[in-house]
DNA sequence: GCAGTTGAGTTGAGCTCTCAACTACTTACC
DNA sequence: GGTAAGTAGTTGAGAGCTCAACTCAACTGC
């Protein structure tokens, strides 16, 4: 294995503080949903892409992509999801392996319900805090690293292993 | 309360890339340190915190502050990291309350071990993509960030309610 | 038309994290 | 110096997440 390359101080820095900041922020957000609205900030974005959807419903496997989430994941947080009859699944009528999520009305009343006090605190503590130009930068920054972990080639690194190969320049 | 102030178009983009960007590269730092390392992130934060402590360690209080953590949440963990033999924690002299915990040789061996194969992902995934000044500006971002979450008012706020006080502008 | 492979989704065990309650000690105040 | 309030840390129950194993359906090639 190749030397490693530390790093340097401003990068360092940089880490640092995303990190440190990212834990805080999200932190705090998934309190204020869990304590307000009573679901963790995963159970919230599966709610705001299903009402964003066609007929508000999606398949599974697009739902995992939009959210970022695992098959897994998504499987374990959907199942609580319908007991709460926020979204009830159905079979795909073209693949019957598929199954379709679809956000019930009482559902989206919880969204309805949740997202002022959601909205408020990410203005509060991040978009409210940042200039034009920080917000501009920070759009920039993530998109960069997530053009970075959705190639093919890097989702499967993601998936099975993360051993420095010949990265791309 | 107040009508609700939305995110505009380039602030709604900025969010959202940020929060998949996140997602994302946090999910494979995991994903990597547990495979590889036999550890969370959580805990690779608190070995590496330790190991830069004056002979290696920290009051748990000092640990949770520069860990962002929990209080709960460090006492299970070092319980965990106890039961490896990666740390030890023993009573305070000076207050009979505390304890400090200490990193062992063997946990500043597993740090040493696991650290290389953890900077080369947040190199690939993260560091090695975005510009010099790309970097600077995510320290200046998440410096902000930080300062507003970490005032007394806000971690109040944090800990118990985020209605939308007065904010400060 | 029938293996073998790939894809969609689920499941259960194990682990981490959160929340709230609790013990034990310290500090402030009178 | 004794009580009240605050601080340090732990604990247990409950919830969400990960990993690996599994089922069932859809392709693929012959």
């Amino acid at each position: 294995m190749a030397k490693t390359r530390w790093l340097s101080a401003p990068e360092q820095r940089a880490w640092r503080a995303y990190l440190e900041a990212t834990t805080l922020l999200f932190d705090a957000l998934d309190r204020q949903l869990q304590r307000d609205s009573g679901m963790p900030h995963a159970y919230y974005e599966i709610l705001v892409r299903l009402s964003e959807a066609d007929n508000r419903s999606l398949r599974m496997s697009e739902l995992a992509d939009v959210t970022r989430s695992s098959r897994s994941r998504l499987s374990h947080a959907v199942a609580r999801l319908e007991e709460r009859g926020w979204l009830k699944r159905v079979d795909c009528p073209t693949d019957k392996r598929g199954q379709i999520a679809t956000l019930t009305d009482a559902g989206f009343a919880a969204l309805e319900e949740a997202a002022p006090g959601h909205v408020e605190t990410v203005r509060r503590f991040l978009i409210d805090r940042l200039t034009p130009e920080q917000v501009a930068q920070l759009e920039q920054i993530g998109s960069v690293v997530i053009a970075g972990l959705e190639t093919p080639e890097c989702v499967k690194v993601r998936a099975e292993d993360a051993v420095p190969a010949p990265a791309p320049a």
